[in-house]
DNA sequence: TGGGCTTGCTGACCGACGGTCGACAGCGAT
DNA sequence: ATCGCTGTCGACCGTCGGTCAGCAAGCCCA
């Protein structure tokens, strides 16, 4: 009885006592014990699969666990936030991509950036539902900071690629590169949500058009045509 | 007592009895009683700052009640949700933009494209930081769908203006422009959070170079140059 | 077979959030 | 003076992300 009351009165403000689990003849569940490293390759694995199908804020951690079957302290336990959880997930799914779109650094460089741009739409055409989602919970501060390393590595990748053929590498360069990466998840957000019927070579002109555009309003320019 | 054993056990799922203001001594507040429309002007005001300055997750509306003198019920009473208060705030601050970037219909649209982004870029080169709030909260659900309206609406205005001249208005005319308005933004992000020394003529130049370009690389072409 | 020991795992809890309920009180009309 | 309108309030709800401290599965050693 005593524990209700404690439960409705944080007078103390700080935890008063302590029960023990089974309270009222209610059993505490049933679990498996699992090794730690088995335990984190499913939850990865399973979180993977709900941040693609609800994205980041639809999804609350104690329906991670739910889903899991596991209580949400055990998730805390292996992943010390929603935004450690959320980046495991993404770097399990960024990996496949990663893999795919890595370009072949014996190319000349706008090769790599249409080579890598191409494979990256095609990953999209294929993967429309997750990456919509991802790209809805992009701005929400826990996401944004990793996301935004990506860009800016790729920023710097694309810039080290023009700058020593005769590109240029001033603000309006990096801001032209920046630009055009944003676009392409615009321009993938109007693909996938609009429905468009374009085949990935098709964005992939569009896009490199883009690039090629921006850069020379910029004073750059790509050093040699896809 | 019976109460605060309500409040404990939500057991019949509804409120239960009703104490009355005062209890405890605590005096209840005292407060101005304002015109209906004063008050709302006030408020929007108010928030129109606050969510310059701290974006819109990073605001409760329990903070903007407080900031503002008023409680928390009396905000509800005049905006129905947080995402509503957003959207007045907003729209105040919009009107001031949408004034200084409404293009002259007279002129050809390649000049009204131009017109309309510079004059968006000379607003954000005065308020970079509470642009840079807002594009930060741009993916945050609640808001989303208000940008996402001004989105739309302005990539119809921008191809029928393409249209008639000789532009295309493909589904690939359309990724493009969309994927530019996005392209505005991280451009602009780069611009502001990095710093870097660049004049709106300069960003203006850039951003027009990735839609000429974008748009030859989807099959249409803007009707004359700027 | 039965004790310990490790550590994977649990229910109950916290403070803050967005949002709602029904009573109170400022103030012009009478 | 008092009455009604309605602007305003304190207390409350359900859910969120995150935490606390004890329970118990399953191996080890007798």
């Amino acid at each position: 009885m005593w524990v209700i009351l404690a439960r409705c009165r944080p007078v103390v403000n700080r935890r008063v006592g302590w029960v023990g689990g089974t309270i009222a003849g209610v059993p505490p569940r049933a679990y498996r014990r699992l090794e730690n490293e088995e335990r984190r390759r499913q939850l990865v694995e399973r979180a993977t699969e709900l941040f693609g199908e609800y994205g980041y804020e639809e999804l609350s951690m104690s329906r991670i666990a739910r889903e899991a079957g596991i209580s949400k302290p055990l998730l805390y336990h292996y992943f010390p936030g929603k935004r450690a959880l959320f980046a495991a997930a993404l770097q399990s799914a960024a990996e496949e991509l990663g893999a795919a779109t890595t370009p072949d650094p014996s190319r000349p460089p706008a090769e790599q950036v249409a080579a890598s741009l191409l494979a990256f739409l095609d990953w999209i055409d294929r993967h429309r539902a997750a990456y919509g989602k991802l790209l809805r919970s992009l701005a929400v501060a826990e996401v944004r900071e990793l996301i935004d390393d990506v860009r800016d590595r790729t920023v710097q990748q694309i810039l080290d690629g023009l700058n020593p053929q005769g590109g240029g590498d001033g603000p309006a360069a990096r801001a032209a590169v920046q630009g055009w990466l944003w676009s392409i998840d615009g321009a993938c957000l109007a693909w996938i949500e609009g429905d468009l019927d374009l085949t990935p070579q098709q964005m992939q002109g569009m896009l490199l058009g883009g690039l090629g555009g921006a850069l020379t309003g910029a004073g750059a320019s790509l050093p040699a045509p896809a």
